[in-house]
DNA sequence: AATAAGTACCTTGCAATACAATGTAGAAGT
DNA sequence: ACTTCTACATTGTATTGCAAGGTACTTATT
């Protein structure tokens, strides 16, 4: 399991990078995570998190009836969501490149 | 920049490594991850952690004269910081796969 | 001797965030 | 009726990075 204190400022992003594939809906965005290796997370932070996103515009939601349960809020990326996204990107192969330096420069890789 | 978000749980292992690879103070510590590329960490974000870790007693520090300035705490890792370092280093890789899984998969590689 | 700059330590208070816990509610099966 | 799965949302807590502030020693400059 990936430590909780690892996660913070990564789901933001993931989540967006999420929606700019596909349409969806914040139930699914949790599978999908589990799939993708994050492990279960709560939904506890999935919705503030997609809280945040529509009040800061990066998001934009429409509401659709669902076959299965109640109606679902489907989301997609805004242009300042895309932008986000993109700083995102640059911003985690900074923190990609850094950790790595660090670890594979002292020798010890074990992997 | 690296966002302070993202460093979250990231730099307690990573000044871990850098203690465990060569016994060191927190001065140096910060000049390190410096020429890291994490960018510039401050001592108000350094000191807390390595009080931490001490505390937890990850690491434990031996007082010595500098040559030019006051004195010296080197740092040093012990067999609970060994331990810690390895379980970092995991989770470390867990994120990394999650996050390039999921970027990847995608398509939209731009690098 | 007074000033500045670099080294080196530490503490306080704040803001951001993940998450457990809790709650609401509809649909479908048993 | 009940349970389960779907699907939304809020509240309170703990952790953590960091700006801002402080102490103190050494060396070089004025």
């Amino acid at each position: 399991m990936i430590s909780s204190q690892m996660l913070k400022g990564m789901l933001e992003g993931c989540i967006l990078e999420i929606i700019c594939k596909q349409e969806t809906y914040a139930y699914e965005i949790s599978k999908l995570l589990e799939e993708y290796g994050f492990g279960k997370i709560s939904e506890g932070t999935i919705y503030p998190i997609i809280l945040r996103l529509q009040k800061s515009e990066l998001v934009k939601a429409t509401v659709r009836d669902s076959n299965s349960g109640p109606k679902r809020k489907y989301y997609r990326l805004t242009e300042k969501g895309i932008v986000s996204l993109y700083e995102f990107k640059v911003n985690w192969k900074e923190l990609e490149h850094a950790i790595n330096n660090l670890f594979i420069k002292g020798g010890n890789e074990d992997e």
